[in-house]
DNA sequence: TATTGTTATACTCTATAACTATA
DNA sequence: TATAGTTATAGAGTATAACAATA
């Protein structure tokens, strides 16, 4: 009977953890794609639309969308690629930087406030528990529909 | 350190329980919207599209939307009100009912093919984390943006 | 000829506002 | 006058297809 009470807590938490991520977003006037794409300049440095659109799954025509918009809210700007005069370049403003950063710093945060009060030994049963959870789920999805992989990691943050 | 890997982890179980659900809903033309419609009715009886929109907090107009679109693929029917002929009640077709009891197996038997493999330990342990998590972050919430409440539950499918 | 990005267009999801029928 | 639902309209997010400039 526990095993559903335990899906059941799983997917609530879910929900408030996606409200509580978007809420958090809207208010910097950004969303999670947005987000995301700023989360790989972060990582990978400047990037070619074309290898942004190719690593956040979405088309080419999106990601002329997307960067648009960081454009306009100051995360991002285009700058010529030095090689190949089709292409441009996507780079972190300092604003885009620095609100990165901050992110990163917000979600340590947010990792200790929500566990503090857990002994240690529950602290790694709980991330046992997960990781065993996300393997079988991922192992289950796997079998279920062998055409797909599902290797894409999503951020973090 | 381990905090933000549990903050990670859980995002991430959180993404692949989305895509899951997500496809498993695609192929029978649902939607999480949709499918949240079909497990109120499914819980609560025939009510009225008023009383759904307050339930799913979507406006009447958008409930109209989506009983249409119940209807067009056949889990639910609009029939008369008894005592007010201004209003309809939204109700389960026979295809509706057995899609939601079907939806419920699915649910219990994916909670208990998740958890497999872990110890009667484990398990308390994790869903003792799951919940102190949650709590936690409601609290969090609620200290950060006291004016809205957060008590909405959403449907387990 | 193949590739990068954009213009043009369309589809899904959701909201606000105005209106109709009934209470 | 207030309520239940619908028509009309709009905005965000995302996709496909056709096209321009460059490789």
């Amino acid at each position: 009977m526990s095993a559903t009470q335990i899906l059941d807590g799983l997917i609530e938490l879910t929900n408030l953890l996606q409200a509580d991520q978007d809420r958090e977003l809207g208010a910097m006037g950004l969303n999670q794609t947005r987000t995301h794409a700023l989360w790989i300049l972060h990582h990978g440095g400047p990037v070619m639309q074309r290898d942004l659109a190719e690593a956040m799954q979405v088309t080419p025509r999106h990601i002329t969308t997307i960067v648009d918009e960081l454009i306009e809210s100051g995360f991002v700007l285009r700058v010529p690629h030095p090689a190949d005069r089709r292409a441009v370049l996507v780079s972190l403003t300092e604003k885009g930087t620095s609100a990165m950063e901050a992110m990163v710093v917000d979600h340590q945060k947010l990792a200790g406030d929500l566990v503090e009060g857990l002994s240690t030994e529950h602290l790694a049963a709980l991330q046992q528990g997960i990781a065993h959870v996300t393997t079988r789920l991922a192992a289950l999805m796997a079998a279920a529909h062998p055409e797909d992989d599902v290797t894409q990691a999503r951020d973090g943050s």
